[in-house]
Parts: C-alpha cells; structure tokens; sequence
DNA sequence: CGTCTCACG
DNA sequence: ACGTACGTGAGACGG
C-alpha cells in the first residue's frame, strides 16, 4: 500500500480555530484558543488517517513573489489580531516539541509549499492528505491529493474532502479549472479581483464550457450574457493577473526531506510539559505518562487492623513530611445523607515509597483513626493536605504552626480559577494524572501523595513569586481563623425571622393585588420578560429595549420612570420586599441550625483579588442601606450573656490608594482626619472647607469611589447621572489636585500590560489577561482591574491581617469572646459581657495596626444587642 | 444552565 | 462606534 502523507495548511487551520472555538487563556494570559483548536483538528486526522509523514507549512510574513507583482491588488492584508498573533510562535513551538516537521520560506506563501510539496510526494508515488481551511487550495486536488476542509461545527469538527472528481461534481470543473474559475470571479478574501460583473454563477457556466479564460477569451463573441462578453473583453488584463494571483505554485524551488517529515511518538515529555503550560487538560490524558503515576498504584498499601495502623502513625509521625487525606465511608452512608457522610479512613504519605490507606473496621473506628491523625500532625515536620478547612471538622491537627494547605498555594499562584483540585496539582506540579474512576482510597492515596510531594514545588514557586511570606504569615494562618469563625457561627431569632417574614409576606399580597388590577391581568410580576411586556407594550410605557432578551427593568431604568407613574413604583416597591423575603427571610431561615446558629462558609478561594467570599448563606450582603431590609439585622443576636461589638474600617481603601500612591495631598488630607470626600470637594472645586456645597461633596465623593473602581468616565457619568464630559472634567480636575493618584493608576497599568499581573502591597498576585485583548471594551477591563485590584486587594489582605490578630488575641488570652463575621471592612464580635472593653482593645488595636501606613487606619466602634444596634 | 435582578463591601 | 464602573452570591425565570 503506498505511503501517506498530510500537509497541513498552519495559518489556515489556526484562523479557522481562532474563530472557531471561544476564546481560552491559561493562568499566564496567553490566549490558547486557536492551539486548542488546531491541535484537535490535527489530532483528529492522524487519528481518522494514521499517515507515515506529517508536515505543517506557515507563511512568512514578508512580501511575496505574488504579493510584489501586483502589490496594488495584494497589499493590503488585514493585520491579524493580536489575541492570535501572539499564538504562532507557541504553535511553532508546540509543533516543534512533538517533533512535527514545520515548512516556511521567505518569500513563499504557504500555498506554494503545500502545492509544491503536494505535487512531490504524489510524484513518488504518495497519498497525499492537505488540510486547509481554504478553498483556494481546491486546485490542487487529483485522484492522489485529497484537499479536507475542516468546519467548525457545534458538537465537533467536521471534514469536507475532496479528490479531483468531488471538485468536478461540486463546483462543475476540474481542479485547474478552478484557477479560471477564480480568476474570472475574483475572490475578495484573497484580494483576487476577478473581472467585474462575473460572478460565481457565470464564471462557473463560462468554465465549464470553454475550460480556461484563454480559450473563452478566444470566443469572447460567443459567451453567453453579453455582459460578461463585454467584460471579459475589456478587461482581459485582470482576468489575467487574477490568474497569476489564483494559480498556487507547484513547482518551487525548496529543500524537502522527508525522512524529516516522518512521523514518531508525537506525545513527547517536551509536548506534556508544554500541553500542561497551556493547561490543555484533556489532551493530557493521550500522553503515556510513567514515572510518578506509578509511585501510588505501586506503592500504595490498604492497612487494616490496630496495630498494623498504629505502626504506620508511629512511622509518620517520625517523618519529617506527611501528607494527609481524608476519605468518606460510602458505604454505611443512606443516600439520602450523603452530605453527611463520615470518614472511611485517611491516607498517608510520607515518602515516594511509603503511601497508605489505613481503612476503618470495627477493631479500629474512624473516630480513633482521625485522632491519631490529629496527633501525627502534631508531632510531624509539616503537614499537608488539601482543603484543610473542611477536613477539619473531621479532625483537629495537634499544630496548626506546621499546617500546609496545596489548595490554598494553589490559589495564590493563580486566583483566576473557578475551583482547585487536588488532581489539578497534581498534573501541573507533578505530571502527574489521577484516572477519575479509581476508587475512594486509590485517590486518597494519590491525594496523600500530591500533599506530600507538591508542597516543596509550591512553596518553591510560591517563593519565586514572591508570595511566601504571604502564604506563611496571612494566607495559612487565615485558614484557621476562618474555621474558627465557621464554628463559632451566628445566633439567628427563628421565631422573629419568621415574624419578619410573615409581616412582608402580607405587604406583598397586598402590593400584588394592587398591581394585577392597574395592570388589569394577572401575571408573574418576578419574570422581567413578562413585565416587560406589561409595562412597555401593554401600558406604553417610554423607555425603550436594552437586554438581548427583551426590555430591561432593572432598578436604575424603572426608577426613572416611577415619579410619573406610580404603577411603576409599586413594582419597585414589589420586588424590594420579595427580595427581603425570598432571599433573606426565607433564605436565612432555612440555614439555621439545631444550635439555633448559621454556621455559614468564609471561602478563601474564590476572589481574583484576595478578598474572603461568604456562601450557604451569603452573610456578606444583608440589608443595611434601606431602613426595611436593615430590620433584618434585628434577628442577628448574640447568645445569652454576650454583647456584639462591631468594628469597621473607616474608608479603608481610600487609605490604601493614599499610602500607595504616595500622593501628598491625599496623605495629608487624611492626616487632617476630617471629612475626607469634604476635603476632596474642597481641594478639586478650589472652595473653603466650610462653605463646601451638598453637591459638590457628593460629587467628589462619586470620584473617590468610581477612582478605587479604575475610574472611567462613563461609569461616573452613570452613578452621578451626568454627561460623559461632564465626568470627564471632574476626572481631570481630581487629577490635578492629586498628581500622585493618576501616576500611581497609570503606572498600575503599564506594570500590568508589562508583567501581566498586578500585586498588591503584600505581594499577592492578580493576573489581568484581559490587557492583550484586541477588543476595546475587555481591554478597558483589564485597565480598571489593574487600578482596582492593588487597592481592593491591600486592603483584602490588611483585613486578613486584622483578623488573625484578633483571632490569636482572643485565644491567647482565653477569653470566651468569638469573631462571627467578616464583611470586608467590618468585623462582628459575639463578645462575653465581662470582656467588652477587652475585646474593643483587640479589635481597635489589631485593626488599626495591621499594616503601618502614611495615614493612619481608622475604625469605628460600636456595641449592641443585635447587629442592627452595632451597626 | 444562562440571564436578569439585586443585596452587600 | 463600541460598552464598562471594582469585587461578590442567591433567587427566580425560562429554554
């Protein structure tokens, strides 16, 4: 059987793949899309054709020999967008890494090669297979050269192919015929002008008929629309030159090996490496990983009994490193609790060869098993895990000081990800792939041994970084910090919740009511398309479409309309009081627990910019700003015996930005410890202090805030409900009152278009991918995430700081007082009435000298018997 | 499961 | 001409 051999068209594939697949950037903000792409529509072919050579031809980008001919008519290529530019050369390299040959030539398209190369190998008796997305390349096809044409389809790629005789029944003509063909229709994509009025339909017909433009010039009085007879006429030059341009050459003058071209073990360990760089997971699993995955399946041993695990203990214990997991017991469980399942058993590990599962049995409970771990991390060098928060309330570590956390590392070495595993630590520190239907103690074996072996290579990078100091100090410690503050939980009244709720649910009736007879229907006030339609259509209303969906009705466009019509108002009215029922007097109701407490979750994983997130329930966004949803703070109590004492930041970000801008104006603003949006006012409106007006501290009120979220016009011009020029004026005044401030924000920018990252004052990392975007609007993104995300994020970690602090001041001196929550800039503390004026002393003095910086921190101070009244 | 809306800092 | 204020989470709707 004869040889094979596929060519691929590069630039052709990876456009088609750009465009074809939605854009994917890996934790540097490279942009992988149009990688992705190519390498599956590859993969794909090698798989369906399985050839003996494979070569990929790019172009060069310098003008060619067709290109300088007519360099009116080719000139003017559009410059490619940068978000695929940037990924040639890691294609090239990728390529390169799997030992797939790459063909390129100065002054050659990739055509000519594919058509050159084509027409070689077919000579010596080949199979020719040439990949392109280009239908130019049509031409090329004979009974021996088969063009594919890969589409981009939802659910996979499919192939269009073409032999010499799938040409001719398509489009009517034989492959060269297709040159004519183009030559006489032009082709806008490839800059071919054609001659004018032939379009595809005539030039097929004249083709077909005449077979080439010299003979149908010959009987230009014969063809058939007298227009193109016309045409064709007067404008033979172009029809010539555009059969210059259309004709791929296939007889170039290039160096081809093609032992070169032959194809080995294309998953090379230098094609993992860099597979796992541009975090392409599944096609990691074509590798043949061996070395580390091996270690566990080979090495892992199942302990059952007493002494046999207490051995392994003893053994771990005197190890300098251990890494830990905990496994569930799935099969005393009751679906219906799965939820709650209990421990199974822990893993061990604590060297390459020495991994265990030490299983629960009835001669050795889960309990004692979790007690012994409890106490092996006591006595062992360090102690790994990942999610050590949750497996905490499986066991209690016997030192916290020698805890390490692969999750949270993993998180600070890139924030940007929606969840952390294990198993992604385990591929990218270690190469090492986990199969997904081992079994429960297999992969707690595995995670035992990602623990123990990944922790060195994290905090090594965590160290290169330059984030050790915050893993260590801030982000370890906060671990336990947040788990105490889980457990300690908040006191919630069930019975005044509820009372709450039944009031609300009686204003909604009534409310409801109402708007069924103005509207004069009944329909489902909560769906925004069917009020939509109510508001706009039924009741004409103005005030246009805004969603892909339908008419907006959202707050900002009804409140707009509500003085005129107070229809509009009830609705308003309507959605504020089902939100406080919906999601906070029911919701909050049904997360109370048997202790009469909301042990809600404080996640430490999830921001992009440090700051701790609150779920199950969201304890970070109760009502505070209307009177009504503030009620609600009234059932936020503390136990008998105890007092709430709040502690807030006063305009902690603000402070930030002062202290890192350096901007001496702002700093001594603070310094002056008064009014600071009054000071602003009257330094950018030049007015005295005193005779500042309403408006004008408003005003500047706006900009300090819209300059902490990376200020742009149009958003103040949107919070102020002013003209972009008018928000515009006030951004240029405030930056001249404070030169520092604008320095400072644009050198925040230029450092993240440089590095690619943003850092705040205690080295975290956020990465803004988001900058290379050719797209106006992410790009302007990425602009206000890089001003905004130092500042949120020092004062994030500050926060952190805070919060250890008062945590370890707390325990240190036994006292019976507990943190609840943490809302960003506020710290609630169930406090025991012998200790209030203690614990102020904590939070004051904790909160205010977590960081030291130009301006002073502020807190304000209050107590009460609920957290409304300590607000 | 994506979209819209709205609660907080 | 475009189309955004920064960071979150939850409930409701509707395909």
């Amino acid at each position: 059987m004869a040889e094979k051999i596929v060519l691929i068209d590069g630039h052709s594939i990876l456009n088609r793949a750009f465009f074809g697949i939605p854009d994917l950037t890996n934790s540097e903000g490279l942009h992988t899309n149009a990688i992705y792409g190519f390498l599956n529509i590859m993969l794909k072919i090698l798989d369906e054709e399985k050839p003996e050579y494979l070569t990929v031809a790019f172009d060069v980008h310098a003008p060619t020999f067709r290109h300088e001919m007519y360099a009116d008519y080719k000139g003017t290529r559009k410059p490619m967008v940068e978000e695929l530019r940037q990924q040639v050369p890691v294609m090239k390299e990728v390529l390169q890494a799997m030992g797939i040959r790459i063909i390129e030539k100065a002054g050659l398209e990739a055509d000519d090669l594919l058509g050159t190369l084509s027409r070689r190998c077919e000579e010596a008796g080949m199979e020719v297979s040439v990949i392109s997305g280009d239908r130019d390349l049509l031409q090329l096809a004979t009974d021996h050269v088969k063009i594919r044409i890969p589409k981009t389809k939802r659910g996979g790629t499919e192939i269009e192919d073409y032999y010499a005789a799938d040409v001719q029944e398509k489009y009517g003509v034989t492959p060269s015929e297709f040159i004519d063909m183009k030559a006489l229709m032009g082709d806008a994509s490839d800059n071919i002008p054609g001659v004018p009025s032939i379009g595809e339909k005539t030039a097929s017909k004249i083709i077909a008929a005449y077979h080439s433009i010299e003979n149908a010039y010959e009987h230009a009085d014969e063809l058939k629309p007298p227009r193109a007879s016309k045409a064709l006429k007067e404008h033979w030059d172009m029809a010539v030159m555009s059969k210059t341009l259309a004709t791929i050459c296939v007889d170039a003058d290039i160096e081809y090996d093609i032992s070169q071209a032959k194809i080995e073990n294309i998953f090379t360990q230098e094609a993992y490496t860099l597979f796992q760089r541009l975090q392409f997971k599944n096609l990691l699993g074509k590798f043949d990983v061996t070395g580390p995955a091996n270690a566990v399946e080979d090495h892992f041993r199942i302990i059952r009994g007493r002494e046999p695990a207490e051995e392994i203990f003893d053994r771990a214990s005197r190890a300098g490193e251990v890494g830990a997991a905990i496994f569930k017991d799935t099969e005393n469980v009751l679906p219906l609790f799965a939820s709650q399942a209990q421990a199974g058993g822990v893993a061990l590990c604590f060297g390459e060869e020495e991994i265990f599962c030490i299983c629960a049995e009835e001669d050795l409970t889960a309990e004692e098993i979790l007690e012994k771990l409890g106490e092996t991390a006591a006595r062992a060098g360090s102690f790994s895990m990942f999610r050590l928060k949750e497996a905490m309330s499986f066991f209690t570590p016997g030192n916290r000081e020698n805890c390490f956390d692969g999750i949270i590392a993993a998180y600070l070495l890139n924030p940007l990800k929606s969840d952390y595993t294990f198993e992604d630590v385990a591929r990218e520190q270690l190469s090492l792939l986990v199969e997904d239907k081992a079994e429960d103690q297999v992969k707690a074996c595995y995670e035992a041994y990602t623990a123990w072996k990944a922790r060195p290579l994290l905090l090594e990078k965590l160290q290169e970084t330059g984030m050790l100091r915050l893993f260590e100090e801030i982000e370890m410690p906060l671990v336990f910090a947040l788990f105490d503050m889980e457990q300690n939980g908040v006191k919630v009244e069930a019975a005044e919740l509820k009372e709450y709720g039944d009031r609300l649910a009686v204003q909604i009736e009534k409310l409801e009511k109402e708007i069924y007879e103005e509207s004069g229907e009944v329909f489902n006030i909560n769906s925004p398309k069917q009020l939509g339609v109510i508001l706009f259509e039924k009741m004409g209303l103005k005030g246009g479409k805004k969603t892909k969906t339908g008419y907006s009705t959202a707050a900002d466009v009804l409140e707009k309309l509500a003085p005129e019509h107070p229809f509009v108002a009830k609705i308003l009215e309507y959605r504020q009081l089902a939100k406080l029922k919906s999601t906070y007097a029911d919701g909050l109701a049904a997360f109370i627990g048997e202790d009469g407490r909301i042990h809600g979750k404080f996640n430490q994983t999830i921001t992009a910019t440090g700051r701790i997130s609150s779920t199950e329930p969201n304890l970070q966004n109760i009502p505070v700003r209307m009177e009504l949803g503030r009620l609600i703070r009234k059932v936020f109590v503390p136990e008998d015996g105890y007092v709430f004492v709040d502690a807030d930041y006063s305009q902690i970000e603000l402070r930030v930005l002062a202290h890192c801008s350096g901007d001496r104006q702002l700093i001594e603003a603070y310094q002056e410890e008064k009014d600071i949006h009054r000071i602003t006012a009257s330094q950018v409106f030049h007015t005295p202090f005193d005779q500042v007006t309403d408006l004008q501290r408003r005003n500047a009120k706006a900009v300090n805030f819209g300059i902490v979220y990376g200020i742009s016009s149009f958003g103040l011009s949107q919070d102020l409900s002013i003209t972009r020029k008018e928000a515009s004026q006030y951004i240029e005044q405030y930056f001249k009152t404070y030169p520092g401030i604008k320095v400072f924000l644009d050198n925040a920018v230029a450092q993240a278009k440089e590095m690619g990252y943003v850092t705040t004052l205690f080295g975290r990392r956020r990465p803004v991918p988001e900058l290379s975007s050719s797209n106006f609007a992410q790009r302007s993104f990425g602009e206000r995430v890089a001003m905004n995300s130092p500042i949120q994020g020092t004062a994030a970690d500050i926060m952190k700081i805070a919060m250890i602090g008062v945590e370890r001041r707390l325990k240190e001196n036994h006292m019976r007082s507990r943190l609840v929550l943490q809302v960003h800039d506020e710290l609630l503390v169930e406090a025991h009435e012998t200790e209030i004026e203690e614990v102020k002393k904590i939070l004051k003095d904790e909160m205010e000298h977590a960081a030291s910086l130009e301006v002073p921190l502020e807190v304000d101070m209050h107590t009460g018997m609920s957290w409304y009244e300590a607000k």
